[in-house]
DNA sequence: CATACATATTGACAGTTATCTATGTGTATA
DNA sequence: TATACACATAGATAACTGTCAATATGTATG
């Protein structure tokens, strides 16, 4: 879970979303984004660690150049975490709480 | 845009985490989710603050208790985002960078 | 090797957040 | 109506976060 709460404090940014979206079509380097966004490079490089740490994004170093693009897997556990956490389901926490006020009417 | 962000940040929490598991099979009230977390009244009432104003939970009053459910429609409203933020799509901000440095080899 | 360029790291600062204790508000019941 | 109970609000505090300026690191090129 602390896998999703990292990915989820990751996307909790203008930002950060802003630079998802500029990363759906393709790759870009640190400098395109910084072109894209009005921030200083220190906040982009900033931006970039935590969008690697959460795994959502993956930078190889080209040259002089750091090339991202979005980990499309990583997005497609992150939906099904969502549907699994808020689904109903057989092993869940839930089914040990018994209602202490009886609010089934 | 907005909007989006205040749902992840909702999500940013264990706790939170924990108490959308805890509701995924139903309805509980705000003192089942206390005995099952480790934390104060005050705490969860925050929490479940937070979660209402992501409209990630629906509460209702129910006489002296406070009934508390998922909001399914947005959760899938979320997970739809999610794909078509990190999606290729004809409108992007994207489609208005060019390459600063060539990076398609 | 020296210089220029792309990115990372450090340190500072203002703003936000999770938690608690103390207290307030509203509702059912004796 | 008085009391007990469920929940909300206020205020305090420690920890975390986004941003910047300054500086360091690493890489290509003259």
């Amino acid at each position: 879970m602390e896998d999703k709460i990292r990915i989820f404090k990751a996307l909790s940014d203008k930002n950060r979303l802003l630079i998802l979206d500029m990363l759906s079509c393709g790759e870009l380097c640190a400098c395109d984004i910084m072109d894209g966004l009005n921030l200083t490079q220190p906040t982009i490089s900033h931006h970039m660690k935590i969008l690697q740490e959460a795994n959502l994004v993956i930078g190889v170093k080209k040259g002089k150049w750091m090339v991202y693009s979005i980990n499309r897997d990583k997005v497609k556990e992150l939906t099904s975490y969502i549907k699994e956490v808020t689904s109903n389901k057989d092993k869940c926490i839930c089914k040990s709480i018994k209602s202490s006020c009886s609010i089934e009417e």
